[in-house]
DNA sequence: ATTACTAGTAGACGAGTAA
DNA sequence: TTTACTCGTCTACTAGTAA
């Protein structure tokens, strides 16, 4: 289908022109359609000819209204429009294996965090996390991670220590189930923390400098 | 904006090219566009000079992406189409009650936007704003807002200072009349003003923190 | 005011082809 | 294989104008 057809059904469309007749002058079509009164006239003739409208010549002004195979082809481009942004539950995030300060590992085997993880990830993490520095593009992407609520792994205290709230976040590498997690007050940085049920650099042979690419849901 | 690059734009964007560079040949492109492999490679060129699209050239294959002006592009698009089947002329926005930065009242209750509000809305808003912070599964929802007509508040100058067009949309939270304030030039953002002839947090009973739901006229 | 014809023109398209 | 140039054709547009 022409896509200069649609345009013009959707303009129609958008004055009311699915539920009933709208008075719509060639002109005031042309106007939405950026181009002469004189095209616009010719357009209509040709969606009436492609049967995508029906007209009603009054007096003094036409009345148009879209056909139903006029509204199924107006759909099928929304269906496409709700394919390209509704579907899109999952952040691909780019990335190099990077050393640990090792404090990570040392957070996640705290028992506090290991059985809330178990129970809200389905997984008891392996001891320790693989750190991803994410590539310099996809650090935007990490603000619509932080902005999505994922699991929250509360707080708590033990031997006199008290360890913060963090958020998990479901992912996979290479299908491989695991998850990001982010403490709630981190600062903005560019390393994530991954934890999974088996040891990634074993299961994957992957090791410091390599990139790899992780799938959060969201 | 011309229908014919925004057919080409949802094309690339449903092959991925929003989130990352697509692999797409110009005779794959031409296959979709129902047109040659000679005019897909013109519209590239034209989308590329639109700064709609950026290119890598590999060794084989080109590799395609999507600008935040090409994405935006269709975004609008698509917001029409929700408009369209989302018949709704109201919008229902959920957030949480948030501390302004106290920017929102200072410019509001200038004399050069009090009047226009006063004229368009029906109200003289009480000075200062109500900040909302908009839930993550309603900020889509922003869009057909953004896009929508609304009341036009000018800009002006003042003291020296310049102070730019914002759009007011009539709204109701708990039915008490009020109106959403959104500068023409804002970024994107989950955070709306609003505006009412009274103290809403006091005639609510709402603070910080708290849930509310806004209705929006569209 | 409308709609829509004709005529002339600018631009979009594809074939052939080079790199 | 790719991308993308030139060039000829043909379509799509607008201006002028009739009804």
């Amino acid at each position: 289908m022409d896509s200069k057809y649609t345009f013009a059904l959707r303009k129609i469309a958008m004055l009311g022109g699915i539920e009933d007749y709208v008075v719509l002058s060639s002109r005031e079509l042309g106007e939405a359609l950026e181009m002469s009164q004189q095209s616009a006239s010719k357009r209509i003739l040709e969606l009436l000819d492609e049967k995508l409208i029906v007209r009603d010549m009054g007096a003094r002004k036409q009345r148009i209204k879209l056909t139903p195979k006029g509204v199924e082809e107006i759909k099928q481009e929304y269906s496409e429009y709700r394919r390209i942004f509704e579907v899109d539950d999952q952040i691909n995030l780019r990335g190099v294996i990077t050393d640990g300060m090792g404090e990570g590992g040392y957070y996640i085997c705290q028992i506090g965090y290991m059985t809330q993880f178990e129970e809200k990830l389905g997984f008891k993490p392996y001891e320790g996390t693989l750190n991803i520095t994410i590539d310099r593009e996809d650090i935007s992407k990490l603000d619509i991670i932080r902005s999505s609520p994922g699991e929250t792994i509360y707080g708590f205290s033990s031997e006199g220590r008290s360890f913060g709230k963090v958020v998990a976040h479901k992912a996979k590498i290479k299908s491989i189930e695991c998850a990001v997690v982010i403490p709630e007050r981190s600062h903005y940085d560019n390393v994530i923390e991954v934890v999974c049920q088996y040891h990634l650099r074993r299961t994957l042979s992957i090791g410091n400098g390599d990139h790899v690419e992780i799938k959060i849901k969201v």
